[in-house]
RNA sequence: GCCCCGAUAGUGUAGUGGCCUAUCAUACGAGCCUGUCGAGCUCGUGACACGGGUUCAAAUCCCGUUCGGGGCGCCA
C-alpha cells in the first residue's frame, strides 16, 4: 500500500481547499503545482495504454454501483468513461465513502490497470481515493438516467447538459469545423481580420440591430462584418476572413436562427462569385473530410455517418429553382422572393449541398454586382431546404454603388465612410458568410441550432 | 411583427368535472446483496405555474398574468 502526505505548499493565490486536496507519493518531493499534475495524472482514454501499470486519473463520478461488497465507479474525463473497482475488504473506509458518494462528485483515483470483465476489456483497481468536491443531490437534470429532458431545461442547466458525450462531442466536432477552415484560411494566404462589433449604422438596412449606449451617442451591435470586410479590399489585403459574433435584433421563433452567431465572413479582390462558390465548396469538403479523420470516435458517438460532400456542388439559377417550384405546382413569379414552402416544396428532398445563382437585382443589397439588367452576381448555398451561406461578388464601381444605395432607398451620406474607400482604387471582389452553428447543424443533422449553440441567445435567452 | 400550442415531484410523464389525501418511470434517502455495468430487490420522501371565476364538486371548464415551445416573415 501507498502512504500518503497532504502537501503544505505556501501559495497565497491558491484557495485553501485545493490545496488540501493535494497528495503526493512518498518519497516527498516538492514539484511545482501544475508539474506535479502533469507528471501523474493520465487521460482516461489513455488508461487502456497501461494495463499492468499504475495510474493516476480525475475526472466526474458518472455513476456508482454497490454490489454486495464491491463498489463501482464509472469515472468520465474530457476524453471518456473508465470503470473503477474497489472490494471492500482491501479498504473498508474508501468502500464506506462510495457508499454515500453522490453522483458527479469530483473524484481522483490512483489505482493498477487491469485486464478484467469490464465492458471495455479492463478496469482500475482502486487504491486510493481523494474527494476532491461532492455534487449536491439530486442533479437538475440527469446526465444517465434513462428519461429525455426538454431543451429547455437542458439549456438552463448548460454546464451539466454539456457533461454528456453526446453533447460534447457535438462541440468536438464544431471545434474541428473551425480549425480546418482557419488552417484552409492560412494555407491559401488569407489574412485573418477582426472587425469592430459595435458600428454606427446598419450595414444593409432592413435587418433590425441591437442599439448600445456608446457614451453620448446611440450605436449598435453589428450584423455583419460586411462593409469592413470590402473596406479591407481597398486597404489592399487582398484576401481576408474573420471568425467572430454576428448580432441580429429579429423576433424570430425559429430551430434555425440565433441571435447572436458565429459568422466565418471572407472577402477576395481580384475575383468574382465563381472563384468565392469555388473556396466555399472546397472549405465544407475541408471541414467535412477533418471531422471524419479527426472524430470518428465523436461521430460514433452521435450516431453519424461519416459525412459525405465529396461530390460537386450543383449551382441552380433562380430561374431555374422559379422554374423547378413551379413543376411542383407552386405558383411563384420570377422576381417574386424564395419563401421556406419553397425552399421546402423543392430543397426539402435535396440532402445536399447546392447553390442557388444569379438571384434577381432587387431582391439582393445593394453591394450585390449586377449580372445584367434584371440578375445579379449574389447566391446563396444551401443544403436541402436551408440557407447557409449567403455571399456574392461585390459592386466595385463606387458610381455603381451609390446610385444602388439610392435605389434601395438608403441614405448615401450614412454610408460615405464605406463609399470613400471606393473611390481611390477598390479593386473588383467578392466574398460571402456562411454560420458556423447553421454549418454544425446541417452536418450532423441536428433538429435545433441551439444544439450547435454552447448557451444560446434567442428571443428570450440571455442566461445562462 | 403575425398565427398556433403548452405548463402536474429534481427530471420525464399519466390524467378529458366526482373513482385524485394524483399514475408510472427515473432521480434522491434508508436497508439487503462479492462482478455490476440502464445492476437487482424491499421500504420511504417528493408535484397540479400564479391570480380570479363557473360549479354541490376543478389538475380537468372559462378569463387574466407569468414562463416556455413551434410555424411564418426575416436571415447565416
Amino acid at each position: 500500500m501507498f502512504r500518503y502526505i497532504t502537501l503544505n505548499i505556501k501559495d497565497t493565490h491558491s484557495h485553501k481547499g485545493v490545496i488540501e486536496n493535494i497528495y503526493l507519493f512518498l518519497p516527498i518531493k516538492l514539484y511545482p503545482r501544475n508539474e506535479l499534475r502533469d507528471l501523474m495524472r493520465s487521460l482516461i482514454a489513455d488508461v487502456k495504454d497501461k494495463i499492468g501499470e499504475e495510474v493516476e486519473v480525475s475526472g466526474w463520478a458518472q455513476n456508482i454501483r454497490i454490489v454486495g461488497s464491491l463498489a463501482f465507479i464509472d469515472l468520465r474525463d474530457v476524453s471518456g468513461n473508465v470503470q473503477c473497482i474497489l472490494f471492500k475488504k482491501n479498504n473498508p473506509d474508501i468502500f464506506n465513502e462510495l457508499k454515500v458518494l453522490s453522483r458527479e462528485s469530483i473524484l481522483t483515483i490512483k489505482g493498477k490497470a487491469v485486464k478484467s470483465q469490464a465492458k471495455l476489456g479492463y478496469e482500475i483497481q482502486i487504491d486510493s481515493l481523494n474527494i476532491l468536491n461532492r455534487a449536491k443531490t439530486p442533479l437538475p437534470i440527469g446526465i444517465i438516467d434513462p428519461v429525455e429532458t426538454d431543451l429547455e431545461t437542458r439549456l438552463e442547466n448548460r454546464f451539466i447538459d454539456l457533461r454528456k458525450p453526446q453533447i460534447l462531442s457535438i462541440f468536438k466536432i464544431q471545434s474541428t469545423i473551425a480549425n480546418s477552415i482557419r488552417d484552409y484560411f492560412y494555407e491559401n494566404g488569407f489574412i485573418e481580420i477582426h472587425t469592430p462589433k459595435i458600428v454606427a449604422a446598419a450595414t444593409e438596412g432592413g435587418t433590425e440591430l441591437f442599439p448600445v449606449k456608446y457614451f453620448e451617442r446611440e450605436a449598435y451591435l453589428s450584423q455583419s462584418p460586411q462593409l469592413y470586410k470590402e473596406i479591407m479590399m481597398s486597404a489592399g489585403f487582398d484576401k481576408v476572413f474573420e471568425i467572430a459574433p454576428a448580432f441580429r435584433a429579429e423576433e424570430h421563433n425559429t430551430t434555425k436562427h440565433l441571435n447572436e452567431f458565429t459568422s466565418i465572413d471572407i472577402e477576395m479582390s481580384f475575383s468574382d462569385d465563381e472563384k468565392v462558390m469555388s473556396v466555399l465548396e472546397d472549405i465544407i469538403k475541408v471541414a467535412s473530410n477533418s471531422v471524419n479523420e479527426r472524430n470518428k470516435k465523436e461521430l460514433e458517438i452521435l450516431n453519424v455517418n461519416d459525412l459525405n460532400v465529396n461530390y460537386k456542388f450543383k449551382r441552380i439559377t433562380y430561374s431555374d429553382y422559379i422554374k423547378m417550384a413551379n413543376e411542383k405546382g407552386i405558383e411563384i413569379k420570377d422576381g417574386e422572393d424564395l419563401t421556406t414552402p419553397i425552399f421546402k416544396a423543392v430543397g426539402g428532398g435535396m440532402k445536399e449541398f447546392y447553390f442557388i445563382t444569379r438571384w434577381p437585382r432587387s431582391l439582393k443589397p445593394f453591394y450585390v454586382q449586377p449580372h445584367d439588367d434584371i440578375y445579379s452576381k449574389g447566391f446563396d448555398l444551401q443544403f436541402g431546404e436551408i440557407e447557409i451561406t449567403s455571399g456574392a461578388q461585390r459592386v466595385h464601381d463606387p458610381e455603381v454603388l451609390i446610385s444602388n444605395l439610392k435605389n434601395k432607398g438608403l441614405n448615401v451620406d450614412s454610408f460615405s465612410f464605406y463609399v470613400k474607400a471606393f473611390q481611390y482604387g477598390m479593386p473588383p471582389h467578392a466574398g460571402w458568410a456562411i454560420g458556423l452553428e447553421r454549418l454544425t447543424m446541417v452536418l450532423l443533422n441536428l433538429v435545433n441550432i441551439r444544439e450547435a449553440t454552447l448557451f444560446p441567445r434567442d428571443r428570450t435567452r440571455i442566461t445562462p
